[in-house]
DNA sequence: CTGAAAGCGCTAACAA
DNA sequence: TTGTTAGCGCTTTCAG
């Protein structure tokens, strides 16, 4: 039970006859040493022999600078997709010797600047901008790279255009919103709305019609009955899980979808086409913004300028019989 | 651009005019220690308005221990309610001082073990229990106490042993399983399938006939067609999503819940209530199991026996019309 | 009650 | 090509 205390880089130099610099050099490859073969062959092999790890704060300590980047994950209820999302990130960044870790920012818990601190994360990613105080604030937590920046543009206006092309393209001329009543979506929601109405707008309809529903049936029906008395016949939903309860809310007055109305979701969730009817979504290919996520961080703290996010979560439509 | 030097604990000591140990003893309370009132404020004075934050690299250089733990979220679908854990978790850790993050380990991504010694965890804890190699590596990594150890009992079972006894309960005698055909989720399935064979032996019933599907109609249907061959009138699925795939296969034979066979859930997903009918599951209440977990970490890093994890899911039963 | 000093394990000048 | 040495910022024993 008690901790077999752990090799250090001078018990590697020990054992293989060598200066603790000279483990230093080999195991960092450093660049400009010309170390022989033969000396490199020793280092590594008695460094496995021991099952050797770098102490991380050591030499985090040393280099004044960790390995360590932080996902701030948003208290959304966002899903499944998200760890999609966090793989891929983390996948990219691991071939920068990079290592991710993830915190829930929901709760009452320890701010984000703390965690930041605590861990010593040198870059620290978001999903929304960071304003400009947190970013600072997180700069004084240790943080170089803090992304993305207020200057960045919103990822997710484009989402609601799409959806509302679709309804149009398909020949609607009335179309609806369903907002979340869930708060902590409030904002996201409020800027695909933004890109739903500039939809509208650009094909010369009037501005959609917005209901605000729960996840759950009473308040979804309450919602289908203003867009029905508003003539709409198409609704883009905040997400899948908001379409599925416009469903709902349509089956407590007899309608379906899309003869009655059409409905269209965000997300592509698992339950999506097992929906009655299956629901038409929009699926995201994050491996373009996980890639240029990725390249921000190791430009900024390479200290090259970070190229700008141009953000594109390519979204896919699947078409399914709700529209 | 350039990064503002960080203040240290130097700093703060010369800005109130003592020296750093003193500092030190300050700022962590260090008990035995009877420093006057007076200094104490100047020093936490100082601290703030240069808003000092400890080098946690250093900190745990010396101390030869970091205030970080772990989480390992498996690669698993398990949605949402992982969430709401954990949060729980984190805050339940933070109030002993300890910052929790969080690492996925799907994909072909660094090892756990890699993840815990970069970021210096002195804790890890996991979902499922690990097994005494994996613990042993993350020792060697780093880790103090690794939990849930493989001697703990198993989370899962008892949950279908609930939901098997709720079908009992309202009549059923023949009862069906649903499992889902994803390869992460095979030994969580495996294991609660068990509970629900379990509660069919006590009651004196034949096992439950299983079936597996993917989250999609088609194959749901299939797996019905084999449950009506065997008179089964009530199925446990593994989630519920797997639920909403069998109600959705069950709409393919134009068969409804409960009248021709009643199912059950778990999880309580946000669409579970929107199914079509609204589906019966089981919802957790992860409050007891978060502060458990909490406290063997807490244990185990002051050198204490941590207590046993009698694992207590807490189940409850929501019931909706699908049953 | 407070401070001086010795590390924690590693990196990176600078020597040799 | 390799080794010596001086820190990185903090904790902690041990004197004062």
């Amino acid at each position: 039970m008690t901790r077999p205390k752990r090799p250090t880089s001078t018990d590697v130099a020990r054992a293989a006859g060598v200066s603790q610099t000279t483990v230093s050099f080999v195991l960092n490859n450093r660049p400009g040493q010309s170390i022989p073969e033969e000396t490199r062959q020793r280092v590594l092999e008695a460094a496995r022999r021991l099952d050797y790890r770098p102490h991380a704060s050591a030499r985090t300590l040393a280099r004044g600078r960790s390995d360590i980047a932080l996902l701030a994950v948003p208290d959304l209820p966002i899903g499944a997709s998200i760890s999609r999302f966090v793989e891929g990130l983390a996948a990219a960044l691991s071939e920068h010797g990079l290592t991710l870790v993830t915190h829930l920012a929901g709760g009452h818990r320890r701010p984000l600047t703390d965690v930041c601190a605590e861990i010593g994360a040198s870059a620290v990613i978001g999903f929304e901008a960071f304003d400009d105080d947190t970013a600072q604030a997180l700069r004084r937590a240790g943080a170089d790279v803090v992304i993305p920046s207020s200057r960045e543009r919103s990822a997710t206006a484009p989402i609601g255009q799409f959806q509302a092309q679709h309804l149009i393209e398909r020949g609607h001329r009335r179309i609806g919103y369903a907002l979340p009543r869930h708060p902590n979506l409030h904002r996201m929601a409020e800027e695909r709305l933004g890109g739903v109405a500039e939809a509208c707008a650009a094909a010369g309809l009037a501005p959609p019609v917005v209901r605000s529903t729960d996840l759950e049936a009473t308040t979804a029906a309450e919602a289908v009955v203003g867009w029905v008395a508003e003539s709409v016949t198409g609704v883009c939903a905040f997400n899948d899980e908001t379409a599925t309860a416009v469903l709902a809310g349509m089956r407590e007055h007899s309608l379906t979808a899309p003869a009655d109305i059409a409905v269209i979701g965000v997300d592509d969730i698992p339950t999506a086409r097992l929906a009655n009817p299956p629901l038409t979504t929009i699926s995201f290919d994050f491996d373009e913004v996980v890639r240029r996520r990725a390249d921000m961080v190791v430009a900024g703290l390479a200290g090259r300028e970070p190229p700008s996010a141009a953000v594109l979560f390519n979204p896919r439509l699947v078409q399914r019989a709700s529209t």
